[in-house]
DNA sequence: CTGAAAGCGCTTACAG
DNA sequence: CTGAAAGCGCTTACAG
């Protein structure tokens, strides 16, 4: 592999005049820049990118670290969305990601710090839904561009964040199956250790409470986000006279599991039972019944993350403000007027 | 941030005795070491690798490119699980992923010699079912690592590639439905130009010749990977007497395609017509219907690529030979016995 | 076991 | 516009 210095001997230059025909922003003569090309070219030159990143602090690269064995998280749309948001405005800006997997949420937090300190990347995106206050200041504390996807602990406002509308979200919902004229409505939250699934669940309790809806405890459950997890819910909530009209899972894969575990107690949905999931993953729309379900704009919110973190970085500066995204309810099949 | 040389002064040691405690291989008194070590921490000091890959040329990273912009892409479940498979690997061995978009075929290939010509990557896995011959020699020239997930074509066979044993699946699935009674069988393949399809398409024809049935020239179309390919597809086949009474597509998408065009058409699946889908995405199970899929073992194919590419690494050669894995058929509830 | 020096392959402020 | 030099932050062969 050839060198700067290869080129300058071939063209007959000195290396710094080879540098500046490919950093591009310095003035240089036509004759000479030709000459550099064509001896560039000769010897297949390419500028070694590390090298270039070490002298310029700066890597162009942005991290995202992911839980690679959590089953389901790759399938949900969650991350395909995510990355093809980051994907689009990185390839934009001619960044690349970098990325590195983590095999828990203590994991995931050693491997983002060290993505940093180590400045691998310039910057990066934290999707953890389940960050602390002190992981926020830690992470701060390295005085890196970070953004969040998700909403950070209270103390940290200032730090760069985007995320749904969670729990106006979820209100939204709620109301509109009180509309429908359900009042036994059962909230399937995921991982209730994750912040997203405390805002539904205010969200919930929200709607509830507008209607005079006194919550029975017994409607509120958790699926952690598995299929299986819906299945077991219905289980737990079907148990007579009280049994909800109505569920909202906090995603398409337990709402899959809440319409299965219908289908085998004979409960006919929507004609019985309505079901809302989350996420309007690919699958809900090729349901029979199709699946009611919210559309969260993520890979909107990750472009949007993607933006904030490299707008930062091009001015030096650390992210700060945030956005927060609507989504959008797409009722298809398994909502209906209540008729118990 | 600090350097080595901060924590050597603030230790009292020459920065090489730094580098060497945190380069772990090097032998170096407890008690120099501790002292390191303790003056690293209040400094909250971790080595730049940036700085550490230019210095020991390797960056431990492997590269990807992903074409970004094609719709459907992050949806299938073919990146998902190469992105798991991956993963699984690189973190295994203290590696990360540098991933790029790219928003062409063509672009596909300048990224990826971008990549490895700048050094960005140890070497890089190559997922696009489109290279042709001499795009694989000009990525061999480079003298990086490189490995392919699909089959190279047959003049660099001796590159490093894995990949699914297309054809002989295909030809099994349609010997499959043969032995169902089915004779008019469908191939609706994705795009005609892709290694992969036309591997199937052989299966398909060796399969069909092997029963003594002579290919109807219009049984065989393409939908292009999408939704609504399959669904075109039905409308060209379903076209009176020589209509297929079985369709296999080379993915699920097309295959929920044909399903919905059957259905507009009233025509029963699988009373009159049968449908074989492929990668058994994770909605085939949970159609109704259930769709019967091949369930291409991605993961696995990805996982053996990574281990590949990185063992070459290690061992500071290329990558060489190959392994080809076989896939399973799920049978569900859209193929059964031809009663045409 | 530890230090001093040279080098990895670029960039860029300083001269001219 | 171009050259010469110093520097980015590490590693490692060479001495001792």
């Amino acid at each position: 592999m050839s060198t700067i210095r290869d080129v300058a001997a071939k063209a007959n230059v000195h290396p710094s005049t080879v540098s500046r025909v490919f950093s591009g922003n310095a003035r240089i003569s036509e004759r000479t820049r030709r000459r550099v090309l064509a001896a560039a070219k000769s010897l297949n030159f390419q500028p070694n990118a590390i090298a270039r990143s070490l002298s310029v602090r700066r890597t162009h690269t942005i991290g995202l670290v992911v839980p690679h064995v959590y089953t389901g998280y790759f399938e949900d749309s969650f991350f395909p969305q995510i990355m093809s948001g980051l994907l689009d405005v990185t390839y934009a800006h001619h960044y690349r990601l970098l990325v590195s997997g983590c095999e828990s949420y203590a994991d995931e937090i050693v491997q983002t710090l060290q993505i940093l300190r180590s400045r691998q990347a310039d910057g990066i995106i934290v999707t953890s839904g389940r960050l602390d206050v002190n992981t926020v200041g830690e992470l701060r504390e390295q005085g890196t561009p970070l953004v969040l996807i998700g909403r950070p602990p209270d103390q940290h406002g200032d730090v760069g964040w985007v995320d749904a509308d969670n729990q106006e979200d979820t209100r939204r919902i709620i109301a509109r199956l009180i509309e429908l004229g359900h009042r036994r409505i059962a909230y399937v939250g995921g991982d209730p250790d994750t912040r997203v699934v405390k805002e539904r669940l205010e969200g919930y309790q929200q709607a509830m409470t507008a209607a005079g809806i006194a919550v029975n405890p017994a409607w509120v459950d958790y699926g952690y986000f598995a299929e299986d997890g819906g299945y077991q819910a219905v289980g737990r909530t079907q148990t007579g006279d009280n049994s909800p009209t109505a569920y909202y899972a906090a995603n398409d894969l337990m709402a899959i599991g809440i319409l299965r575990a219908l289908r085998e107690r004979q409960i006919d949905v929507p004609g019985a039972v309505s079901v809302v999931g989350t996420n309007d993953s690919p699958e809900a729309s090729h349901l029979r019944p199709a699946l009611t379900s919210l559309r969260v704009p993520y890979k909107r919110i990750a472009a949007i993350a993607a933006h904030m973190l490299i707008n930062a970085i091009k001015e030096d500066s650390l992210p700060t403000g945030h956005q927060i995204l609507s989504s959008q309810l797409i009722e298809r099949e398994t909502t209906a007027q209540c008729l118990a």
